[in-house]
DNA sequence: ATAAATACCTAGCTGTTCTAGGTATTGCAG
DNA sequence: CTGCAATACCTAGAACAGCTAGGTATTTAT
């Protein structure tokens, strides 16, 4: 049966771009700042959160620079872009049409 | 990309037991339903809609009973079971639950 | 007559998420 | 100082829901 797995398709990009468009984040941060921000609710695995990051890059939406920041190690910073931007624009309206008819549908207004 | 389909994933068991809760229905007419309540956003495919009641009838949330109504031909009514209303309910949590951890991490509460 | 609507069905593709593994450094507790 | 947790990144493969695109058959409207 489908469970948390399938709600998350289609979400997991939206709320990647609207964290990446507050401030430049790396993947890590990424996945603490959601678990932090959703009171627990969301934990994102590597296998889930990196390839997700990966398609967005690949797709225009962000940019991915790295960073040395102690020693020899890499953050891997991602930046919103213009089409990110515009993505995340369309896919917060989308967000609200699928609420509401939702809602339509398990809370219906008597004509 | 991540759209509409992917959006859909676990909720569609959702809706169709909320509506086969409120009175037994068949396939075609859930599709009319969902479309007229959601005000045209629910647009099911027939490759969406009978796979999906045939889970949710495997897994013994829901029965199917062939009833005649012209000549011949048959409608497949599906009835809700015990089951199905206490997994209704446990999904309507569930769907709240997502719901509030999104809109924790777009609109966040500052503290 | 013939097109559209009704009413059901399935095989196969696609694509996202999870599982489960991997590498390497840093910092803290015992 | 040793070992473990946390940090920080990565990937291959499995699982599975929803869509595409096809099928059958009857009824109603044009």
């Amino acid at each position: 049966m489908a469970g948390r797995k399938d709600r998350m398709k289609g979400n997991i990009n939206s709320l990647l771009l609207c964290l990446i468009s507050q401030q430049p984040m790396y993947g890590y941060q990424i996945m603490k700042e959601l678990e932090g921000r959703s009171q627990g609710y969301f934990k994102f695995k590597e296998g889930t959160l990196y390839p997700a990051l990966h398609r967005l890059e690949k797709a225009g939406l962000v940019t991915g620079r790295w960073q040395p920041f102690s020693g020899g190690r890499q953050r891997r910073y991602y930046h919103i872009t213009e089409k990110g931007h515009a993505t995340l624009a369309e896919k917060t309206v989308e967000w609200q049409d699928f609420f509401t008819a939702m809602n339509l549908v398990f809370k219906p207004t008597t004509p």
